[in-house]
DNA sequence: AATAAGTTTCAGAATATTTTGAAAATTCAA
DNA sequence: TTGAATTTTCAAAATATTCTGAAACTTATT
């Protein structure tokens, strides 16, 4: 395998996968270029490369900015914003994982929190459903804190957890 | 907020939520249902309560059992099939575990490996390049095993388990 | 202040996903 | 068997999401 092939396929394979993350195609490749690019990359040079528009550009830079996963670079002398990706991947994993927990589990654990306030317990039925309620809401609590773990832990610590878990 | 109200709310929710997990509106919606309601239901009675064809609630039904949330029952005397929602939420969490890093997990752990195998750290790049997959694998496979701990675990071992990490 | 370089916005076009519904296939009872 | 009840399939329609590109806006330079 030569080294643009691969080069290519991590591209376009994060560019796949992303779609069952509910994260969009673009914007997943654009993260994936800048991953594997080591001098930070401006808007035109980004539509060059995927050949895709500047305002398709210009959207997925903003929503990764706003992940943390990318930061915007101003060079000496340019009048260009440049874009660099963060490059330690335990940090973009947590950030990630930060942000799909926002998405994700915490308007769960609202919903449940509004039906468990509003709904009083006055028949067979709606305590049938608190229950229901109930449990999701543990569960979720459990989602999260298990989330929670690894985004506020630092590499070291996950490393000591785990073998602390498994031994 | 009246008992109607309530279970509204949380199938209407469920199906919002789901999108950001990836997960279709009506399979969610028809899920919700299902968990909500104490006896069996059959696909008339489904179409019925969410509005929805007859095919649209076939295809769906057959998705959540094959994610295991949900079982054929068949009623003696009855020629129709009726299907009857995991009720234990700890074991739907698991499921719901399990299938989302089958979709979301293997993939990049897959592709990864393939990368690493095929391309020959011959050049300062390609060394590069597979710093990083190398890298993305660990994260991967941290978050494997996470997953991994959550579903081969039961009940009670959740809760020790959470009890010596933050001990 | 005028102009050039660069960025942002967003309506409409292109694409992708989901849903419908009717026909085909299957199952069961007589 | 036959045929009525039920389930499954899938092409086309409906809906939702993403992308384009040109105009509007902003910022820096002369």
């Amino acid at each position: 395998m030569e080294l643009k092939e691969a080069r290519d396929r991590f591209i376009h394979t994060w560019g796949t996968l992303s779609t069952q993350w509910g994260i969009n195609r673009t914007m997943s490749q654009i993260h994936a270029l800048l991953l594997l690019s080591p001098k930070a990359l401006n808007a035109d040079e980004i539509m060059e490369e995927l050949q895709i528009s500047r305002g398709n550009v210009n959207m997925n830079l903003r929503d990764l900015m706003s992940w943390n996963l990318i930061y915007k670079q101003l060079l000496p002398g340019e009048r260009k914003e440049y874009f660099i990706a963060e490059k330690d991947i335990w940090k973009v994993g947590r950030q990630i994982a930060r942000e799909r927990r926002r998405k994700e589990l915490d308007p769960i654990l609202d919903t449940m929190e509004e039906i468990k306030k509003g709904l009083k317990p006055d028949s067979e039925e709606s305590k049938d459903l608190l229950k229901i309620v109930n449990e999701i809401n543990s569960v979720a609590n459990f989602a999260n804190s298990t989330i929670d773990m690894v985004i506020k832990s630092d590499d070291n610590w996950l490393v000591s957890t785990f073998q602390k878990l498994f031994k």
